[in-house]
DNA sequence: AGCACGCCGACT
DNA sequence: GTCGGCGTGCTC
């Protein structure tokens, strides 16, 4: 074998293996750090990031003409900096992932340079323009803009004019020739946002949304790296956008889950901002009608600066809210109170936006006689039954079969479907509203019509008069002619075993009930729960902000849960129920060995609530403490000396948002 | 993560 | 005798 050519080059790859790898450079041209390049490795090709070029070998612990030539150069010009390959690094040792995992959920796959920019800039609008700032809307752009980095926390309710903060702040820093990080939960709920943006910045802004091709966002991407684009808007992975001269980092709607990934590296693009903006002593900004409970604290202690807005700036008041006890009533899904509100609401001819929490409670199958329920035989949800179609699906792996006329245990006929799904509901509406034009919005029609957008432009020019949907209609969107907003069942999720299910329940509450009120003084909501007493929901419809959170505060202390301490999660899953269990108790043992000084407990192991997902039996383990490093490192230390039995598969999960 | 290598059971 | 199960370890 010929001895390998210099220069060589060093490169992470996608494997959960944390080192780099070296190749020999000498055969291709243009080889680089911050180039992507195609090797081999083991039996097949891979892309490679390289990080940094030797000109001779550093000292290894393997043999030298082991070394393998780069097959090819895949970039003409560097995609990535040091500062990337800092942050991945980071990245990988906060969430405990390999830096190959980190700079792959970083950097966008794409190839080629496509023409096309993704974004057409829509002209002749006039919504973009400034609008004269409140008192309090000015000194929140001065504070933050006031020079030097600081927490900032923009608290008010929708409508109260935290876009126009935002946006005046990047106005300021773009001036400066500096750029800005403009976060926003998910881009095709937020589309009112990121036109304002592109709107009032045009060609400075680059969009990154998830419904770009590779080559899309790797050109944006680009756009970016160059400075060209200064003001990238964009959801999680947005956070790592190539900015080289980031000066502000703008968090719309901090409270939002989508900010947590669900795939390794599980990080928070919550704290990978904080990080960014702290580590170039920059503002970090962050705003919402609804906290989270962590943000809460935050602000009480003083560590986030907060800056309320009072006034609605886009007029109107909050909306009457009204609670309608589900609790044997039946099996109407619509109460007599809020029949006779849409009645009226249509009467007038304005809009009604029905709103159904579809998770954790749709229509189930039940049998009368014995109480058996089918559940996913991959997953150990509920199936959810589709009239439409007749048949039972899982909502998590997409499982069907046939909807039985008895019961599978029982051999009873007295089965029933129970529960209000999309396709339930909107039945029963139909039924008793027969001239109401009715639209429906959840995940499935939306990938039948082909667009959320298309759904929400017709509701929004008066093309229905009911809109049926789930989470997705509670977001950020501004109907001029709707006047009532009904919840037909608040306690949707509060049944899960989660502990922060009471905080989804409010802020979804709150948030829609912000909508309602937006452009009309008289808007109304109705919400139907078979508890609406509960705490999340009471609090919510009440509109005592202050006192859900001091509540929610108050059992978080109580049960050690955060903003008390930290969290670090390990899922065991396998096909064998056994080997899961048994790979969770001897990691169990091994981590509370490792975290035995210390304040800190590992909790469990225990089945996860859902204790099985896609033909996987899953079993968790908490790790918890009042700071995170002791239990990074015993999770770390178990990586690193212990593997689990083959066929189990470990999930890390970092300040876990939910522990289902 | 893949994927090859290697060491013990049933089978044309 | 070998075909193939899965447990173990390595990848520049």
């Amino acid at each position: 074998m010929t001895p390998p050519e210099g220069p060589f080059a060093e490169v992470v790859l996608n494997v959960p293996v944390d080192r780099t790898f070296f190749y020999s450079a000498g055969g291709v041209e243009g080889a680089e750090a911050g180039k992507r390049a195609e090797v081999p490795f083991r039996s097949r090709k891979m892309t490679a990031f390289i990080v940094a070029m030797h000109g001779t070998l550093p000292e290894l612990d393997f043999p030298a003409e082991n070394i393998r030539p780069v097959a090819r150069v895949i970039d003409e010009k560097p995609v990535f900096t040091p500062r990337e390959t800092a942050l991945a690094r980071w990245v990988a040792d906060y969430y405990l992932s390999s830096i190959g995992e980190a700079l792959s959920a970083m950097i966008p796959s794409g190839r080629r340079d496509s023409g096309l920019s993704g974004f057409p800039l829509e002209s002749g609008e006039t919504e973009f323009d400034k609008k004269p700032l409140s008192a309090e809307q000015e000194a929140a752009v001065n504070a933050i803009c006031g020079g030097g980095g600081g927490l900032h926390y923009l608290y008010g309710v929708t409508g109260s004019g935290k876009t126009e903060v935002f946006l005046r702040a990047a106005e300021a820093v773009l001036a400066q020739g500096k750029g800005v990080l403009y976060l926003v939960p998910e881009i095709s709920l937020t589309y009112q946002t990121v036109k304002a943006v592109t709107g009032r910045f045009g060609g400075l802004a680059a969009v990154l949304h998830s419904g770009l091709t590779p080559s899309q966002r790797i050109r944006q991407w680009r756009r970016i790296l160059q400075g060209d684009a200064r003001i990238v808007v964009g959801a999680r992975s947005a956070v790592f956008a190539p900015l080289p001269d980031l000066a502000l980092v703008i968090i719309d709607e901090e409270h939002d889950s989508s900010y947590k990934s669900a795939s390794a590296p599980r990080y928070h693009a919550r704290q990978v901002a904080l990080h960014r903006a702290q580590e170039g002593g920059v503002p970090l900004v962050m705003g919402s009608a609804t906290p989270s409970v962590e943000a809460w604290r935050l602000m009480e202690t003083g560590v986030l600066k907060t800056h309320r807005l009072r006034e609605r700036i886009a007029g109107g008041k909050p909306p009457e809210i009204h609670t309608v006890n589900m609790t044997g009533t039946g099996s109407a899904a619509l109460s007599p109170p809020l029949r006779r509100e849409i009645e009226s609401t249509l009467g007038e001819h304005r809009q009604v936006i029905l709103f159904l929490n579809r998770r954790g409670f749709t229509h189930i199958f039940r049998c009368n006689t014995c109480g058996f329920e089918l559940t996913c035989k991959n997953c150990s949800v509920p199936l959810t039954f589709h009239k439409g179609e007749n048949r039972l699906r899982c909502h998590y792996c997409g499982w069907v079969r046939e909807a039985p006329k008895v019961c599978p245990e029982c051999s009873s006929l007295d089965v029933g479907y129970c529960g209000f799904g999309t396709e339930y509901i909107e039945e029963e509406v139909r039924a008793a509203f027969p001239h109401a034009r009715i639209g429906r919005l959840d995940a499935d029609s939306v990938r039948e019509n082909g667009g959320l957008e298309k759904t929400l432009n017709a509701f929004r020019k008066g093309d229905f008069d009911i809109l049926l949907g789930t989470q997705m209609v509670a977001k950020g969107l501004n109907f001029p002619g709707l006047k009532l907003v009904g919840v037909v069942l608040a306690d949707t999720g509060l049944a899960m075993p989660d502990f922060r299910s009471a905080e989804r329940c409010f802020s979804l509450l709150t948030q829609v009930a912000g909508r309602a009120g937006r452009f009309f003084p008289d808007g109304k909501v109705i919400v139907q729960g078979y508890n609406p007493g509960r705490h999340g929901i009471l609090q919510a419809c009440e509109g005592r902000i202050d006192d859900f959170y001091a509540q929610e505060l108050e059992e978080r202390k109580a049960l050690g849960f955060p903003p008390f301490s930290r969290l670090l999660r390990l899922v065991f899953r396998s096909a064998s129920e056994e080997r899961a269990d048994r790979a969770s108790r001897e990691a169990a043992l091994f981590l509370r060995d490792a975290l035995r000084d210390g304040n800190c407990q590992a909790l469990g192991p225990a089945e996860c609530p859902l204790s099985r997902i896609a033909a996987n039996y899953r079993f968790q383990t908490l790790l918890r403490g009042q700071t995170l490093a002791p239990l990074r490192r015993a999770a770390k230390t178990y990586l690193q000396t212990r593997k689990p039995l083959p066929g189990v598969y470990v999930e890390i999960d970092v300040d876990p948002v939910n522990l289902l």
